[in-house]
DNA sequence: CCATCTGTATTAATGTAATAATACAGCGAG
DNA sequence: CTCGCTGTATTATTACATTAATACAGATGG
């Protein structure tokens, strides 16, 4: 994962670890690294990785148990919803910076095809 | 426009003046307002205006004459290619997004086109 | 029982963003 | 010339993000 200095780290893990859990990456019912195991791996303190978590639980992707770990909530409607709002949400914001430089819906269209499938061709895999 | 508190706000200011002026809202050659006149319409500090427009400057979108203002640049092709970056850009991050929470080209395009609709509907100027 | 792991809480220190209040030098209009 | 505006620079202060170093309570496995 890349880290930004653009944004506050925990924002960054926030988005991460929404992106691993709607993604089904960590699937529903799993549990998931512990505060220090995540913060060895992102590379940050556990503090910030425990903000970050604390924010997760409130968004109801995840469930606590104090002793115990954390565990993706199984109630997969959730996360479809949140899925669901994630891509809304994106997408109304790449809409508006679009629409804000004066791009036409086709132009737009027929520029992600074009990177999209640039991004398949050398990828983002194996640049 | 929009002022965000998850960055910073020098970083936003960029953001927006680029918009203004790729987008033609600020037209080649034409001055812009004073660090003292955005600071106020922004609402903002003089102080954070200026780190903004010195970052402005330093992209080529504008020039500066030391005691009598800010202009946009009267090369085009410059404001030009910073739209064609700034547009792709805003695609490649918005199919990373998009790619990662496992959605098809298709389904993404679909989305694209519904939530301008929707914009188109209720719109942005008059919601 | 005991060592280890869990989430959580606390305190301090550091760096940076942002605001605020000025100050200066030079241009242009009256 | 004088006044007002321009970009720029400086200093201080406040708030917050982040790191760091601990500490505690409870669960689990040996």
């Amino acid at each position: 994962m890349r880290i930004d200095d653009s944004r506050p780290i925990w924002a960054q893990l926030v988005d991460e670890v929404r992106r691993l859990i709607t993604s089904g990456e960590w699937p529903p019912g799993g549990k998931i690294p512990s505060v220090r195991e995540l913060a060895l791996e992102f590379g940050a303190n556990p503090n910030t990785v425990q903000k970050a978590l604390v924010e997760i639980d409130r968004l109801g992707l995840t469930t606590t148990e104090r002793t115990v770990g954390r565990f993706v909530t199984t109630d997969r409607e959730a996360v479809a919803a949140a899925r669901s709002a994630l891509a809304e949400t994106s997408a109304d914001g790449f809409i508006d910076a679009m629409a804000g430089i004066g791009l036409e819906p086709s132009e737009v269209i027929s520029l992600l095809e074009q990177r999209w499938a640039q991004r398949a061709a050398h990828g983002k895999d194996v640049p």
